[in-house]
DNA sequence: TGTAAACTACACTAACTAGTTTACATCTGG
DNA sequence: CCAGATGTAAACTAGTTAGTGTAGTTTACA
């Protein structure tokens, strides 16, 4: 354990795996090149080869970084002494700030852009990806048991919860990289979808 | 105009237009090769380029194809004297059966895994493929201006019929290559999409 | 100042790419 | 049955790729 700075060795990967994820981004898998990343990252591709065995490695190893990024999805527990639209609001401003967070997006572009042609090399980076969506089960689950909510299970809650904030907020920009939409639309698409739950399962 | 069968020209061309749009859809533009598009329609790659002058014509060509495929989408006009909730089912049922259509998520696939890394080269495909929804939007005015439904303007509400249905039926699909839904699910999905348009906007 | 680890440039292999050329074969209409 | 259109295989150009090997240089540190 060296607590001194960063060694020359660990800056030189840092770089790799920083432009490493630019250039996968850009161009997904088979069309990065390792020449590109080298160069992007200021360094000899002999280097990029010291760091990294293969080309493969290298994908692998940005993918484990880019997950682990994203294990923050604290649970909101359900309360009975709050109302529906209070809380509901507060889950739908929580998954906004989730799919807008610095990151997520582009993460998620490698990995459908990856698994569009090969679903099967990353079906467990798409199983770690829907995890996001455990806690909001989770709360849903607590509201119907609760009998705050009248529905059979969760299950068709919560796709129709996400589906309507992705329509907004996730697809556009992951394919055709709109921006989030402004503020006012934001709050447009809350009131819309906490309406929208409550409406239609009290 | 021959009216005979088919000469073997046109033949050679069908078969190389099929191959190109497997492997088109298997790999993408620039990862298909004409190559391999050769070899599969069983073809010599000669033939290939003297139907196509090259791999940039075949692709557009095949988009083409595909995108006049998908012209089929007829308006249905709102109808004061049949109830809301047979309207809106027959508008579900309409929506996927379009999205189920033989081809339609195949011709999906490749225009969304080429706008990923390249949104420009493909801003006609997407606002050809975006028309689907527009007699979508036409009903929904209708019923507005009919006070049938109460909403300002049918934007957010073809967006959030819309965006349950492709959460089961489109996006799972294009990525993951799952299948449709059983029937019995299609129904609950029906049924919970007329549902929810009803109760939240009448 | 010496040493070892890490980095460097550069050349190289073997494979693949789009597209062209050549010389030959085969099908089709009249 | 033959002329002309069309298709064929295979070699070729010129470029890119992942990955390796080498010989020399920089850096950290004692």
């Amino acid at each position: 354990m060296k607590e001194k700075k960063l060694t020359r060795s660990e800056l030189k990967r840092a770089a790799i795996v920083e432009a490493a994820s630019v250039e996968f981004q850009n161009k997904g898998f088979s069309l990065a090149s390792m020449d590109d990343i080298a160069k992007r990252a200021d360094v000899s591709k002999r280097t990029v080869y010291n760091h990294f065995p293969s080309k493969e490695a290298l994908f692998s190893a940005i993918m484990l970084e880019m997950m682990e990024m994203l294990c923050a999805f604290e649970s909101l527990p359900f309360r009975a002494d709050e109302s529906l639209a209070s809380q509901l609001t507060q889950l739908v401003q929580h998954e906004i700030q989730l799919l807008s967070a610095k990151g997520f997006i582009d993460t998620a572009r490698v990995i459908i852009a990856e698994a569009i042609h090969k679903p099967e090399l990353i079906q467990d980076a798409m199983s770690e990806f829907s995890k996001q969506e455990s806690p909001l089960a989770n709360w849903f689950n607590q509201a119907i048991a609760a009998g705050a909510l009248k529905a059979k299970d969760s299950e068709i809650l919560v796709v129709q919860f996400t589906a309507v904030i992705k329509a907004y907020c996730f697809w556009p920009q992951l394919i055709q990289g709109e921006p989030l939409p402004s503020q006012a639309k934001l709050d447009e698409i809350t009131q819309t979808v906490v309406e929208m739950i409550i409406k239609q399962y009290t």
